[in-house]
DNA sequence: GGAGACGGCGCC
DNA sequence: AAAGGGCGCCGTCTCC
């Protein structure tokens, strides 16, 4: 493997020339004293920006004052970057950078192009798997101990980091072909620009801070009991349990204890104590101290395609794993300003909805297309029941199997998940696919397929059919991937019909299904119509001609907006 | 004292 | 023999 030497480029320290349309031209900024897991917020001082139209010659300046000026030059030409997402955010505290479709993410495509294939996408690996050329990654590593002024030994990595992306954008430009270059045009690059629009979410910080310190109050009451061990220690619960009796447990997660629950005081104790340990770890007092902002707003970092199937991620903090099932107290913390509401959209059963578009099950078809609720309706089929909304059939049979058909559920899966017996486990399954024989034939053929599987829309998921689940990614992917198109596509399509505004838009909040904004109060019935109008359009231009359905409600937090 | 693996668990 | 997909974050434990 090669590496860049200082003679094979040219670094002027001057702004670069007017760009003209066409030009394609590579930027990187540099940053110094960034604040760790704060790389998506405003911090850190800005240290270079450089740009390359022909991967020889580098401009680089390093005085903020004139970003505006070497950005205005090379307005006209497509803008070449890896992590885009990052660098336009950072120029932005510089200079206003207007939302632009001439431009290329080499991070972005190369998701589009090998999710599944390769796992790590960083400008390293991608001059390493594209160029053969090796980045040095110590050099990398001393930008965020650097005073502001960067090194003579910097400034040159910084221009090999420039022209590495020039260079990965010229190889992905031969290579990439018309259903990865749509996706990049249609989704991912107008999506791109929804989350750079993002607005925080705020939070009651005093609400959180009272909950928090209960729940460190109520765990410690039970470390108090068994003063003898550590209960956060995995090791030493499976010791207890052997010593109490409970001798073939090979594991102490909740779902190998809760059949042993009404027997087992330490077990109930111990899973009460995950539970409180749990809320006041991840969600305790830290959470506000490391996150809240001075306007009371929580700033998440989204990965456009944080997940193989196309799906967000979101960190520092997740925003996606906030809890509600059990309490809807933490989100209830999460608020509109005083005179703003939250409106709060997700499409009611999409994942089925898809899986029923993908395998054209008759059945499944029609029941959508008679506005049903799919799992009562499947248990009438299925069994002849006839189920209210409320039965608990519903809820404890019904949804994990037709949820776990398109994720690959088998009857072990559903015991010790859903404590439902083998028997009746197996039962479901055969029913359901006996009913819906078009899935169990969709089923069956993605389980055949051993090279990609793509999404309605076209996006991959390259197999390794060598790889322990990679029947289940075949099956499940497409599913999961078209539900993240759909939402990116959405997202989008509501923020131009409401009004596009480059920061701080009214979208505050995206997870997997579901959209927030915060409105003006007077806007909120117009609001609700319009995300609902969106979301349904979008998602049945997806699944022609199969109905979508949004649940949508609106209130000041969360808990309450939510459906 | 930091990195990384692991077990565990929050959400869709 | 194993036994549902996708994430990110926590504490523990081990290693250096």
């Amino acid at each position: 493997m090669k590496t860049y030497r200082i003679e094979d480029i040219q670094i002027l320290n001057e702004l670069p020339p007017k760009a003209k349309k066409g030009d394609k031209i590579a930027i990187d900024t540099e940053w110094t004293q960034m604040e760790k897991k704060k790389l998506h917020r405003p911090t850190g001082n800005f240290a270079s920006l450089a740009c390359t139209f022909d991967g020889k010659v580098v401009y680089l300046i390093q005085d903020s004052s004139k970003i505006k000026a070497f950005l205005d030059n090379l307005n006209d030409g497509v803008w070449i970057f890896h992590n885009a997402k990052f660098d336009i955010f950072h120029l932005r505290r510089f200079a206003n950078i207007q939302k632009r479709m001439r431009l290329w993410d080499t991070m972005l495509i190369e998701q589009i192009m090998y999710s599944g294939y390769y796992s790590d996408f960083t400008l390293a690996d991608l001059a390493r798997r594209r160029l053969n050329i090796y980045l040095p990654k110590e050099e990398r590593e001393t930008f965020n101990e650097a005073s502001n002024e960067l090194t003579q030994s910097q400034l040159v990595y910084s221009a090999f980091d420039v022209v590495a992306t020039w260079q990965v954008y010229k190889s992905q430009r031969t290579e990439i072909d018309e259903n990865d270059l749509n996706l990049w045009k249609e989704i991912e690059l107008p999506f791109l620009w929804v989350v750079l629009s993002l607005s925080g979410m705020k939070v009651d910080s005093q609400a959180w801070k009272i909950l928090a310190k209960r729940n460190m109050e109520k765990a410690q009451e039970y470390r108090d009991k068994y003063p003898e061990m550590n209960l956060s220690s995995p090791e030493q619960v499976l010791k207890k349990l052997n010593e109490l009796g409970y001798k073939k447990l090979d594991s102490t997660k909740e779902d190998y204890l809760k059949p042993i629950l009404s027997e087992c005081e330490f077990a109930k104790d111990l899973l009460e104590y995950r539970g409180l340990s749990k809320a006041s770890s991840t969600y305790g007092e830290n959470w506000i101290e490391d996150f809240m902002e001075s306007d009371n707003r929580i700033y998440s970092d989204f990965k456009p395609i944080g997940a193989a199937t196309g799906r967000l991620s979101s960190s520092s903090p997740n925003m996606e794993n906030i809890p509600s099932k059990d309490t809807k107290e933490f989100r209830k913390c999460f608020i509109a300003d005083d005179e703003n509401v939250l409106v709060d959209a997700d499409w009611s059963a999409q994942e089925p909805r898809i899986a029923s578009y993908l395998s054209q099950d008759e059945k499944m078809i029609e029941i959508f297309r008679n506005k049903k609720d799919i799992y009562i309706e499947a248990a009438r089929l299925m069994f002849g029941w006839n189920l209210s909304k409320k039965d608990p059939r519903r809820k404890e049979l019904m949804k994990p199997t037709v949820l776990g058909a398109s994720y690959g559920l088998t009857e072990y899966g559903m015991e010790l998940k859903y404590q439902i017996p083998k028997k009746d486990g197996k039962r479901l399954l055969n029913a359901f696919f006996d009913t819906f024989d078009g899935m169990r034939r969709f089923r069956d053929r993605q389980y055949k397929i051993k090279t990609f599987v793509q999404t309605i829309y076209g996006r991959k998921f390259w197999l390794n059919p060598y790889q322990k689940g990679s029947e289940n990614n075949a099956l499940n992917s497409p599913v999961q991937g078209s539900a993240a198109d759909a939402l990116k596509i959405a997202a989008y399509s509501f923020l131009d019909r409401w009004g596009w505004a480059d920061t701080n838009s009214v979208m505050v909040n995206i997870v997997h299904d579901e959209i927030l904004i915060e409105v003006p109060e007077q806007l909120k019935d117009a609001a609700i119509q319009m995300l609902k109008d969106v979301m349904i359009e979008v998602a049945e231009s997806m699944h022609d001609g199969i109905p979508a359905d949004v649940e949508i409600g609106f209130g000041k937090n969360w808990a309450d907006a939510h459906p």
